[in-house]
DNA sequence: TTTAATTACTAGTAATTTAGTATGAATTAT
DNA sequence: ATAATTCATACTAAATTACTAGTAATTAAA
């Protein structure tokens, strides 16, 4: 019942871009030192984000990337879904589909589908933009974490 | 973000359990030939059940299990996060406890407590009574499935 | 036009977890 | 005794996760 390492990692890409917007592009280097995860796997991270249409990316010197859209543009679930795949708790039912032959006989599956629902709900609650407050009103002045 | 299949089969076992409650111990062949999960697996899954005292077991020629509490008694998220070692959304958190260094400066986490509290609060919310009230409800006299 | 810095793409790999299987001992009713 | 069962421990194969590696393409600036 775990997220993995890309869907938190990718919450905390974003967050980081957001913070450090100047409408510039920042490299994933930057990113890297500061959330201290490798440039390689940063790389996967952002090209995921980037084919959903999430960041601008540049090649080249001063390349680099920054967000498409303002943070509360982005519901946290979307980054999660796209990272993760789907969010759903049992492979019988990945967003509305139900994927069992014995779905119909299935006692449990309506259970797995309201813990389905409480759970994309949640992260649907929150955008980009909860998470950066909720940072800048911990970290103060330091955005590095 | 799955169940894994100890989970999923361990509901399934304490439903079987439940609808075919006579008093007398059931044996895992019984179990196996409804569920279709071999006995050696099912042997691992009542295993982690007894240990936690949610069965009665009994070796021997017509051993068998059978439930040690009346089905109303079980939360399901009990049965789950037994199987499961816990329902926690990330390795930072588990149940109460926060094993992270940075825990302080982390904007995130608060995000993963609120995940991790609407799931634990849902599971919680269901018995196993409901499960087997939804199993006959839809299986009307086919208790196999 | 070269150079340095960057992303983009494809593949590989090591560690961990998941989902079982295998073997044999202990127990119990018949 | 025998057959049927749980109990205990170890093993294994497949899948997933969490990266790492190498190289090509692109861009700005010297």
């Amino acid at each position: 019942m775990k997220i993995s390492t890309k869907g938190r990692y990718a919450l905390r890409v974003m967050i980081d871009l957001a913070l450090h917007d100047t409408g510039e592009f920042i490299a994933l280097r930057d990113i890297s030192d500061r959330q201290g995860i490798t440039v390689k796997y940063l790389e996967q991270i952002v090209t995921t984000l980037n084919k959903a249409g999430y960041l601008r990316s540049m090649r080249g010197n001063n390349g680099g990337h920054r967000l498409a859209k303002k943070p509360e543009e982005y519901r946290v679930g979307d980054i999660l879904r796209i990272m993760e795949g789907n969010l759903s708790p049992v492979e019988c039912l990945i967003g509305n589909e139900v994927n069992c032959p014995k779905a119909e006989e299935c006692a449990t599956l309506s259970f797995w589908k309201g813990l389905d629902k409480v759970v994309n709900d949640y992260v649907d609650q929150y955008t980009l933009a909860d998470l950066v407050d909720q940072t800048k009103a911990i970290s103060a002045y330091d955005y590095s974490i």
